[in-house]
DNA sequence: ATCAAAGTTGTGAGCGCTAACAATTGCATC
DNA sequence: GATGCAATTGTTAGCGCTCACAACTTTGAT
């Protein structure tokens, strides 16, 4: 910088101010400054300033499952937005969740000096953890909506959930199960919700629930029950790759989809649309996400201390595992 | 630190000593500074520490398509080895891949000072802009084995290719055609590479390739060209992606798989055994390529400037898409 | 007891930057 | 031309740490 200063002969505390777009700085100086910081390929030194100002510039992605389908497109969103603002994003993936795990990535991030704290661990209790630990930055946690003190961003996921069961409703269907992720996870239990609650305003009883774990051979497994015992007439799976599961399971047994039976998935992953058959799903859209949590955080960042949430609409993607129901 | 210092009774300089694990501090001293460490809660400024030692325990990844199977299981490796060893990880995804981008992403990560780069960009002319670039930290890229300038860490497609090449040819198949990547990706290359050579080394000439995009929809289309013409019994396929939508297009054409056309996939995604029918495919273990670079990068970081190549080889996984050729 | 060598601890400077304040300049007003 | 005020620029200190070196303490051989 003082080099820059030389070149531009001006002080080091001008180049400074230049760099920091102050407004006291006149017209020819700026450019004179700017001029030797491109002869001279000048770039700020991140540390010293961070030093002093105590900013980092810097934000923490903390995640599990990062590389899944929604969490990898989330992380996308907020690589993106986070860089546009003139953010780096850092990032700690857990390879297991526990309170412990999850303090340690905290205190990681706080050793870092981050700026603040973005969460995807879709498990409840990591809300409790965030709270109990206080964190000096900012921190917006993905799935946290409706909680006081946390800022959240999420997909309405009930609402997804109601969506894909209104469908099958009006397609006449009574008996709708539902092959769910595991139940410690927010995002199953607010998609459970969603079926029981389109169930209870169709005046209907609450029909079969089984817990899944989100994967294909899960999928697979329970779709060979439903096939043996026929209990339902349609299938609201809570993911994609379980609904892969349950229609190779009824392409094996025999049980034609939707003619037999309906399945609806959820998370519209690019796949689904080149199932057998290709999948009625509900779309999300995680990078959206992604960029409605940096968004908040930037807020929060720039004095704002409203605990809000953001909320990011689903959408029914209508293919052709379902059909009404035949009589 | 000098509130530490305080309370345990000795000089800055000495905790220090303790927090850098420093030989010469009498065992004592040692336990007194780190009491005071726990009880006064004591963090070490990362900033300054990286002002004056020039090391920012960063390791930058500059990646595109991140959110897809490959990269972003890459990523998580990556992720884990760097924190092991004590590094954070910085993340820049490009949303395209021009010269541009990539020198914008390396300049970000210098301005940032990060001590080294892991590159996961796919596309050969990547390396030309990083050889031209002169970047001062090490660099190692994924992809790039053979090169002189630049490390690397690979999976090893041709062989992977030549394996799913070698077992159709073992079951019989002689019209072996290729369903590639779009060319410019090295790993299409190099898989297309892996494809001829097997048929060559069989003393077949070389069979029908044609060039894909990675996508299931790419998958189905091609795959209804190949139901119509039947100029193949086998068919690999670049990736399990495009490999889902040609058996989609054959389920719906009425060709039988494997019956009528055997099919390779390359992956091994989780849901390829639940494809209908369960996919043969070549297994390759991303998270131990994630690994092998940050071990590259750590090397060069403790001074080794040897150009290496670290390779992982990948498997077959032979499932229900590929039977011997009917006569 | 004496000394050197090794082990241990302390002191001062400075990494590159920004914040606060001080000093200078330009410019309108009287 | 003198005066005051705002706009612009410069000066100094210090963020929290590590490095180089100085100073002190122990140890063991003479």
């Amino acid at each position: 910088m003082e080099d820059v200063a030389r070149v531009a002969g001006v002080s080091h505390q001008t180049v400074s101010r230049v760099l920091n777009n102050h407004p006291n700085v006149s017209a020819k100086t700026r450019e004179r400054v700017e001029d030797a910081i491109t002869e001279l390929g000048y770039r700020r030194n991140t540390a010293a300033r961070s030093l002093v100002t105590r900013r980092s510039q810097t934000i923490g992605v903390l995640g599990s499952e990062m590389a899944q389908y929604g969490p990898s497109h989330t992380l996308l969103g907020v690589q993106q937005a986070a860089r546009d603002a003139g953010y780096f994003v850092s990032v700690a993936a857990l390879r297991e969740v526990t309170p412990e795990t999850i303090k340690d990535a905290v205190a990681h991030f706080m050793d870092q000096g981050v700026d603040g704290i973005v969460v995807t661990v879709p498990h409840p209790g990591t809300f409790d953890v965030l709270r109990d630990i206080t964190v000096q930055v900012p921190l917006v946690a993905v799935g946290s909506v409706g909680d006081e003190h946390l800022s959240g961003a999420t997909v309405d996921q009930r609402q997804g959930a109601k969506l894909a069961v209104e469908h099958l409703l009006e397609l006449g269907h009574q008996r709708i199960g539902h092959l769910s992720g595991p139940a410690d996870w927010i995002d199953a239990a607010a998609r459970i919700d969603g079926w029981q609650e389109a169930l209870n305003e169709a005046g209907l009883e609450v029909g079969t629930l089984i817990e899944g774990d989100w994967s294909a051979e899960c999928g697979y497994r329970e779709g060979l029950k439903i096939a043996a015992d026929r209990s339902v007439t349609a299938l609201f799976v809570a993911n994609d790759q379980m609904a892969l599961g349950v229609l190779r399971a009824f392409n094996e047994t025999g049980v034609q989809v939707p003619a037999d039976i309906s399945v609806v998935g959820f998370d519209d992953q690019p796949e689904s649309a080149y199932f057998i058959p290709p999948l009625t799903t509900v779309d999300q859209d995680f990078e959206e996400l992604g960029q409605r949590c940096i968004r908040l955080l930037l807020d929060r960042l720039d004095g704002g201390t409203t605990v809000e949430a953001a909320t990011v609409t689903p959408r029914l993607v209508i293919r052709s595992t379902t059909a009404p129901l035949a009589h």
